[in-house]
RNA sequence: GCCGGUGUGGCGGAAUCGGCAGACGCCCGAGACUUAAAAUCUCGUGGGAUUAUAUCCCGUACCGGUUCGACCCCGGUCACCGGCACCA
């Protein structure tokens, strides 16, 4: 065998390391492309077959772009602060260092054997100490600006991991790591005020050029909705309940009120509740039900009725009780809600199930459940016979403004992020607790704050970080006021150092600045970003709020991190099931690579589907990418005749179509139609050895050591991975004649080769005389006929 | 429950704008080469009827519609996947 991988792939991975391929430096004569792949969490059984495909659908676009004149910018790393690390070294006794490093070492040689153009001198890892000074950094500026705060609050926790979670890393009522039942738990926490970015975050998605899915995915995460507050005044106090409503054109029908059951107002006027005892029952019950099942669907409605408490409709006039239920949360809205039974299902059920008044206010009902569509207003006083849409809606809220008790506004779905973790692997949060100062923050001179080295660092059954137990840690010295005072100890959570890892990328190595001014200049934003659909209702929506604040204080230059992100999907097993140790049905790139060498595998995880839908895994497809690179190599044998019309016009073909299917990710037809080209060239017996040179450039994104190796071969002194990508002369992809489909209503009869640019005419008198329709129009007369030109000739006749 | 997406041969999957369904690959079958096997090469391969070739019928989850023509558009149903989930 002429091509033996093992022979050249180690030789061309060498030589391009060795003469800087894929390096790239600041160049303002070239325009620039910042291809982004999520940096692996380095882990300890090493790179999946998924990680391929993640950086292979870049890699390709990337390799293109560079041989297109771009310069290229196409970076990796390593997310290595964590919990699977942290629970990994706790288990095998190890420290985290160690378990990182070696961890990023495999990870290092396995992506090397594959062979991809990664700019190997600006690899960052999150745990090294220049690199996390600058997350320390970014924090004290959120900080500094009040964008953080601590709260005393009931907190998603994982009771497996010791540790608290935010909404993001809790979604379903499952942890994120462990998969254990999320519980409540009042804790400390330290937020970061994402929800003052809500609508930003929002309104960017306008901007920029992401996968229609990934857009809608986070206007839900974010989940705006407007509406209207509402302030209801009690009659025995004076006091009024403000609450949140998007149906302000209901209020009419209001019957009751409904209060979250850990509503401040319930203990401001626990002597006026009557029924206090029932109160604090109902409470206690609802604490011991876990996220999941207190959010339930379909459970049954519970409640308490407060006595002594009444609720004056704003609108009305109108006296309704008020209950506590815990299918109002304190976290949305303002923790209360105007309950209107007639046109709200869980208002319904709970009216029902207590008895209240049902009072419609909208025609369209049955009375037999809640009517939520639209229609005329009804015992609406001043709404009365109007629409419920926009018209009642607006009449409604500037009644409210009128009177001063209520005014339209929006909600939003998002919550603040939780960012503290009780654990050790991680970035110290840099602040100081000082009895005299409260909470300061380390002067930014100080930083990185260092994270001290420890053998044992078990979080406390408690829940208190690792960190509490290091006496020469905590104690330190209010920054401020000089008195002695105590670090926070907790640390941030693992996606701090990942949103903003793509700036770092850009001046790895400053050690003023997280990243020069002039790289952000040249290389921002990020052209394209690719990685998994799991990431984009968490890292996503975090990188773009510390990237748009980072914005907003004038230290990048771009309110959106990158222009353009897509998603691969996911790469099953044998059995179609997802990928999982416990399942068994893990493929190792490694064996593959072993096997068939990574040229293989890149073609095989390009070939096997649709980019970014999920497909399963298959071993003799990949003996078929073996069998297509084998052929690709015995054209090396097959070349030395003269290019003919026909030959060029395949080659013009397929550089069109290679062209267009990398640009638009769809790598799996571009191989396919090398393919079909092998088998022209083939059938042929011989090829050109200029277009042979042809094929191998645009074989090179895909498999660049057997492109390199075929280009060194064919005289080339030059890496081919650094060759122009070729150019198509579209006026050679055009056939003269075409074969065109001859139809009788619709239904096919055969095929005739016609001039390409024949009119209805000449391709009629080409098909009468080929006889197709004969049998088909005999006894007859044609009513119609239909010419598509270069498709189809349909004829219509009775 | 709500919001998305998907449904095509034995399998993975193709199919610009509504215009030859099944490209390409796998599997399988036949042949060539070989003492033999593997590898390689060549040919065949949606299902059915029939006289192998000609010809005809059926066929893109299901039911119906629009159209000269529908995998594609419209209405309805089912299944699977993903996201959100008492968000007022």
């Amino acid at each position: 065998m002429k091509y033996d991988y093992k022979q050249y792939e180690k030789h061309w991975q060498n030589k391009w390391e060795e003469d800087k391929v894929f390096v790239c430096d600041i160049d303002k004569s070239k325009k620039k492309f910042y291809g982004l792949v999520e940096f692996p969490y380095p882990s300890g059984a090493g790179m999946h077959v998924g990680h391929i495909k993640a950086y292979g659908g870049l890699e390709v676009i990337t390799r293109k772009k560079r041989m297109e004149g771009y310069n290229v910018l196409f970076p990796i790393g390593f997310d290595a602060f964590g919990l699977p690390t942290e629970n990994y070294a706790i288990k095998t006794n190890t420290h985290p260092r160690t378990v990182t490093d070696n961890n990023i070492a495999k990870f290092t040689s396995q992506m090397k054997r594959v062979g991809f153009g990664f700019d190997w001198t600006r690899v960052i890892d999150t745990t090294e100490e220049d690199y996390y000074k600058w997350t320390q950094w970014i924090f004290l500026k959120l900080f500094e600006h009040g964008y953080v705060f601590r709260d005393k609050a009931s907190v998603n926790y994982c009771p497996s991991c010791r540790c608290v979670l935010s909404n993001e890393d809790s979604q379903g009522g499952k942890c994120d790591i462990c998969h254990s039942d999320v519980v409540q738990k009042s804790k400390d926490v330290w937020y970061l005020r994402i929800t003052k970015y809500a609508d930003k975050l929002l309104q960017g998605l306008k901007d920029v050029d992401y996968l229609p899915n990934i857009v809608l995915q986070q206007e839900n995460w974010i989940g705006k909705s407007e509406g209207a507050f509402a302030s209801f005044a009690l009659k025995e106090v004076d006091e009024k309940l403000r609450i949140y409503t998007t149906r302000p054109d209901t209020m009419f029908g209001v019957t009751f009120m409904v209060m979250a059951p850990e509503h401040p107002l319930i203990d401001k006027y626990a002597e006026k509740i009557g029924n206090m005892s029932d109160v604090i029952a109902y409470r206690e019950e609802c604490a011991k039900k876990t996220e999941f099942e207190r959010t339930q669907l379909n459970k049954d409605k519970t409640g308490v009725k407060l006595q002594g408490l009444t609720a004056i409709n704003p609108l009305s006039g109108k006296e309704v009780p008020i209950f506590i239920s815990d299918y109002v949360m304190m976290g949305y809205g303002t923790g209360a809600i105007m309950a209107v039974p007639a046109h709200d299902e869980r208002d319904f059920e709970f009216a029902k199930k207590f008895g209240v008044d049902i009072i419609p206010v909208i025609k369209g009902g049955d009375g037999e459940s809640a009517y939520t569509g639209d229609g005329e207003m009804i015992n609406s006083e001043f709404l009365n016979g109007i629409s419920n849409k926009k018209e009642a809606v607006s009449a409604a809220i500037k009644v409210l403004e009128e009177k001063g008790l209520g005014e339209g506004g929006t909600q939003f779905k998002m919550k603040d992020w939780a960012f503290n973790r009780q654990r050790y692997w991680g970035e110290p949060i840099p602040i100081v607790h000082c009895q005299h100062c409260g909470d300061v923050a380390v002067p930014y001179d100080e930083l990185p704050l260092r994270l001290p080295n420890m053998e044992q660092f078990v979080p406390g059954e408690g829940g208190e970080s690792p960190l509490a137990k290091v006496e020469s840690f905590v104690n330190c010295v209010c920054p401020k006021c000089g008195a002695p005072a105590k670090r926070e100890t907790d640390t941030m959570p693992q996606w701090a150092g990942s949103s903003w890892y793509f700036l770092r990328y850009l001046d790895p190595h400053n050690e003023k600045e997280f990243c020069s001014k002039e790289a952000l200049d040249y290389w921002m934003p990020v052209d394209w970003y690719n990685g998994g659909m799991e990431h984009v209702t968490r890292h996503m929506i975090y990188s773009r709020f510390w990237h748009r604040f980072l914005y907003d204080i004038g230290e990048v230059n771009t309110p959106e991190p990158y222009a353009k992100r897509t998603a691969q999907g996911l790469i099953l097993g044998p059995d179609g099931e997802k990928m999982s140790k416990s399942r068994g049905n893990v493929v190792d790139p490694n064996e593959i690579v072993d096997k068939y060498g990574a040229d293989v595998l890149r073609v095989y995880i390009m070939f096997m589907g649709d980019y970014e839908k999920a497909s399963p895994w298959s071993d003799s497809s990949v003996r078929g990418c073996k069998r297509f690179l084998d052929r690709v190599a015995g054209m090396a044998e097959m070349f030395g005749c003269a290019s003919t019309a026909e030959s060029e016009s395949a080659l013009h073909k397929l550089i069109k179509k290679v062209t267009s299917d990398i640009d638009n990710m769809k790598f799996n037809t571009a191989i396919a139609a090398m393919m079909s080209y092998i088998n022209g060239v083939y059938d042929a017996g011989a090829i050109n050895r200029d277009e042979l040179k042809v094929f191998v450039t645009l074989l090179a994104p895909f498999a660049p050591h057997l492109a390199e190796e075929m280009w060194h071969d064919l005289g080339e002194s030059t890496y081919v991975s650094l060759t122009p990508w070729p150019k198509y002369d579209e006026s050679k992809t055009v056939d003269n004649t075409v074969e065109i489909a001859v139809q009788f209503l619709g239904k096919l009869k055969g095929t005739v080769v016609v001039p390409a640019d024949a009119d209805e005419n000449t391709a009629w008198e080409i098909i009468e005389k080929s006889g197709v329709l004969d049998q088909a129009l005999e006894g007859k007369t044609i009513v119609k006929k239909i010419y598509v030109k270069g498709r189809i000739f349909n004829v219509v006749a009775k």
